[in-house]
DNA sequence: CATGTATTTGGCAATTATGCCAAACAGCAA
DNA sequence: TTGCTGTTTGGCATAATTGCCAAATACATG
């Protein structure tokens, strides 16, 4: 009963964990590849530690995974899917009005 | 030069304002429609100021229109393109852990 | 083992979000 | 006008988030 609840609760969580601009700004970095985070926090631009308590709310949300290696640790996106989102946040934030329901061609494979 | 920083924080404040249980499920049930405030409080369970609150917030971030008729404000989604969100949503969230960075067969059309 | 590098954790202050109530406001009808 | 329905706003208490510092941890190397 409580499980429609708690997938809502999962949704809102990934689009939670992107609804930051140094998250979403990590997330975009790492569209081109895995990156440690002393790597990250020369771009974002905060402090390492806060940079990765953002990273840990990422992984929380299923959006990044992560990897040790040596000292370092790697993260990346868990799956190129959430690209996707990105583009069809494009596609609605150009996107006119419209006072119907027809599905426009925004998210083009 | 703010321009990137703007956009990402515009960009965020959608993914934020579908950040929240009872945002995204108010969008939710918009898609199959437009809704008055008083028939949204009922199907989401809180106190009508509280949605009033969460629906201006999504009037903000540009998910959502409002129109008022007679005494009854109706909203509803400014574009479906936000329902494709849901489709990369759910996607994302089967979507197996890859190692690659090959675009999966995720959000087709 | 001691040192250096990389990251996480704990804790704190400041800010923001959440949800309720009460009051204000808008529009329709008697 | 008055009353009624529907919505928003103001205000408040509580909770959550954010970002920094300092300390702790993990790992490789000398």
């Amino acid at each position: 009963m409580n499980a429609a609840a708690d997938n809502l609760r999962t949704q809102a969580q990934v689009f939670k964990s992107l609804g930051h601009p140094a998250r979403l700004r990590m997330v975009q970095l790492l569209a081109d590849g895995e990156r440690c985070v002393c790597d990250l926090t020369g771009q974002v631009g905060l402090d390492i530690s806060t940079i990765s308590k953002h990273l840990a709310v990422l992984v929380q949300a299923g959006v990044l995974v992560s990897e040790k290696r040596a000292n370092k640790v790697f993260y990346r996106l868990r799956t190129p899917c959430v690209l996707k989102m990105f583009t069809c946040l494009g596609e609605l934030q150009q996107s006119p009005d419209s006072t119907s329901l027809v599905e426009a061609t925004c998210c083009p494979p």
